[in-house]
DNA sequence: GTAAAATGTTAGCATAAACTAACAAGGAGG
DNA sequence: CCTCCTTGTTAGTTTATGCTAACATTTTAC
């Protein structure tokens, strides 16, 4: 059962709020995600109906096991998307947070594994050390120095 | 003013439906979308709101100079995207259009054309031309014999 | 132990976007 | 030229998700 983008981000930060702090209250969430109480409360009923938090009127708010998978789920699609897009599009981290917040939600779970072993191996610089010379034309343009470039054209950026 | 995804759907599709046939048809946009004509009709008021459609009742369906030009930024940036979870993270075609078209309202301009870039550096394989050996332990984890891998195995998926 | 502050809830409104049912307008064939 | 089929519209419902106003409960502080 496919989650609305607006649940996911519910189910998201009880489970933030649930291992930072110790107790997630109604309060607290709508701090997190800048809305109303009001609005929060709806939503939290509609996760209890749906199996995914424990609460009761007055009550405290506990994921249940199945919310808990479905919460860490959502965060590592949302911080696969965001490495994406920060480390190798060199987007800045705070655009990032934001696009990624609604990418998530359209993103398939098999899309997201393939992002996450894209990435993981874009990212392993450290095996990147066949034998180039980037005073070489030839491999100026090769794959391995543009990725390079623009992973220090990154950090300049988050530098300065 | 930044439209809502459906919004962006409609508008897409409007464009479509006029450089392939000749006239825009509240049907027409009805079967494409797979919604009813009530929600079209809906629809077309609202973008006709915004000017970014020309429309009157029982009329003809045209959109206006500005309509054109989002609906082409549209276009632009979902192709982007598509093209991307297709040739590069070798998704499938008919689920890489349709997440593309939830993450592309997601998705900045900014963002788009960083993506843009990047798509066109790494499938630039013409390029890819350093002297590498691809029997070489070293060489097997650059990143440029990982890309080729990558997209022979893509090919050979779609060939099947 | 009670008054004030913080927190949580309820009720009802707004908007976006889908839907069905029912009706209106237009066009094509006889 | 009128009937019937296609197309378009209107009205009203539903669901999701935000909001405000008002009220209830709980906690805190004295």
């Amino acid at each position: 059962m496919k989650l609305t983008n607006s649940q996911e981000e519910y189910l998201k930060t009880i489970y933030i709020l649930d291992k930072s702090n110790n107790k997630v209250r109604v309060t607290d969430i709508a701090q997190k995600l800048k809305i109303t109480k009001p609005s929060v409360n709806r939503a939290i009923k509609n996760l209890r109906d749906l199996d995914l938090i424990e609460y009761e009127v007055y009550g405290d708010i506990n994921l249940t096991y199945q919310g808990e998978e479905q919460a860490k789920e959502i965060i590592k699609k949302h911080d696969i998307i965001k490495m994406f897009l920060v480390d190798i599009l060199g987007v800045d981290e705070k655009d990032a947070e934001e696009e990624a917040r609604t990418m998530k939600h359209a993103m398939s779970p098999d899309t997201t594994k393939k992002l996450e072993k894209y990435i993981s191996k874009i990212m392993d610089l450290g095996d990147l050390d066949c034998d180039y010379d980037e005073n070489n034309p030839k491999c100026q343009s090769c794959i391995k120095v543009t990725i390079k470039n623009r992973l220090n054209h990154n950090k300049e950026k988050q530098t300065k």
